[in-house]
DNA sequence: AGATATTTGTTCGTATGTATC
DNA sequence: GGATACATACGAACAAATATC
């Protein structure tokens, strides 16, 4: 949960759900928290929150689906496609 | 119904909705516009008039029922609990 | 029981304005 | 001017509760 202050909050809230992620807090397919628990959790803006989560999508950490929330991914390196 | 450039459009919708409680547009009791019914209305966004709805909420002024819309809230002040 | 309409609750997508650094 | 961060505001979609037919 370190925070950095030489980091921009939005960076310093995505790598708590990173580790979050990476801990088994959050598993993958299930949901992560909407950018309105973001905002209360953290205390920041709504619009933070949303870029806390474009950072996160865009690295491929998790899918975002309107209207639903955003959910973390399958496994990148654990799935091979056949046998 | 007096606007104030100065205040957002939010605030100056509850304002207005308090005015017509106060004058005894909408009685205790009675239903108050639905948020669709503020949309039209005022031409503001659904999640604008659905702040509007929370802020009054919030201060007492009226309660929600989900699926059934938001009604005055009974005076608070003329209210003896027995005789 | 099922379909439909109304209404609120919640979620993300996006744009604008303001302020600060 | 750019990046950060806040608040406001509109748009779109999904969800659940209520009521009526």
């Amino acid at each position: 949960m370190e925070f950095r202050e030489d980091q921009p909050r939005w960076q310093q809230v995505a790598h708590v759900i990173r580790e979050r992620i990476a801990a088994g807090t959050y598993r993958p397919g299930s949901r992560v928290p909407s950018e309105n628990d973001l905002m209360q959790e953290f205390g920041i803006a709504r619009m933070t929150a949303h870029k806390v989560m474009r950072a996160l999508r865009e690295e491929g950490t998790v899918y975002t689906v309107r209207g639903m929330g955003s959910f973390v991914s399958p496994p990148q390196d654990t799935e091979p496609t056949d046998g």
